[in-house]
DNA sequence: AAGCGTTCCAACCGCGTGAGA
DNA sequence: TTCTCACGCGGTTGGAACGCT
């Protein structure tokens, strides 16, 4: 059984908006705010969509300080950095280009910026992704992988329990300068490890493996690897001070 | 000018999350 | 504690616009 539709289908207009839908959900959005409810605003407002319909034309479009037109080289820079270190966390790159929409940069990034990186000689490597980790505890594979994984896996509880994202942001980023970067084995040595959960670390952590797919903590490393394969992304030093980071093998 | 392939981006979809009942 | 529901997110799709032959 699938997931219940958020309105009617078949009493909502779909497709592109008009002119006049268009003035009809900026003026009423600019004289009475979304009223916390995009569910019920269309009715409110006299429109023939659906309440999330409306909400992404809100935001990606009719919004006062959204930016049309085309990226900077700044931007460029900064959307790249932050894939480089996050991956796809659209909202997140987003919120660090003012008025870009995180569509605007994924649409940004699919079409054009990534085109143009390769074209450079660059290299997209990501952060093997917390969603990325977690599938592979769900969906076990016999053969480490670092593709994307399948879309909509229920990973998301079990993914906070992994890695502490959360605790981290919004100083989050890795560092890669080569005076906070250091082989894998450094790194466990010097106690620096980890992000993933105490009780896991310690209880649990070597039982997962296979069941993970990885056949050692270096493979799990991997997707957190500088382009030279033998350094870390390592996190702040911030956070290892605030005692996000624990030691695995002291 | 017509036909076809490609690019781009607005919009949709379905899921996880979190607030509140 | 459990359930419900709206929100926000990332992935995907559809079609208009564009470019090439």
């Amino acid at each position: 059984m699938g997931r219940a539709p958020c309105c009617d289908k078949a009493n909502v207009k779909r497709g592109p908006w008009s002119p006049e839908e268009d003035a009809t959900l900026r003026s009423y959005v600019e004289r009475h705010g979304t009223g916390g409810n995009w569910i019920s605003l269309p009715q409110k407002a006299g429109l023939k969509r659906c309440g999330k319909s409306c909400r992404l034309r809100w935001l990606n479009y009719l919004r006062p300080d959204i930016k049309h037109g085309g990226f900077t080289e700044e931007e460029d820079n900064i959307i790249f950095s932050l894939y480089k270190t996050i991956g796809s966390r659209w909202s997140v790159i987003a919120s660090h280009l003012h008025g870009r929409t995180d569509n605007d940069v994924k649409n940004y990034w699919n079409t054009k910026l990534m085109k143009k990186i390769m074209a450079a000689g660059g290299s997209i490597n990501t952060p093997l992704s917390n969603i990325q980790i977690a599938n592979k505890l769900h969906h076990p594979s016999p053969s480490p992988s670092v593709t994307s994984p399948p879309a909509q896996i229920p990973v998301m509880k079990t993914e906070a329990a992994f890695f502490p994202v959360a605790t981290l942001e919004p100083s989050f980023p890795y560092v890669s300068a080569s005076s906070s970067s250091m082989t894998v084995d450094e790194g466990f040595r010097n106690g620096y490890i980890n992000w993933i959960d105490e009780e896991i670390c310690f209880e649990q952590a070597p039982a997962f493996f296979p069941e993970l797919g990885f056949s050692s903590w270096t493979e799990l490393l991997g997707g957190f690897m500088n382009d030279d394969s033998r350094t870390i992304l390592w996190p702040n030093a911030d956070a290892k001070q605030q005692g996000v980071y624990q030691s695995l093998y002291s």
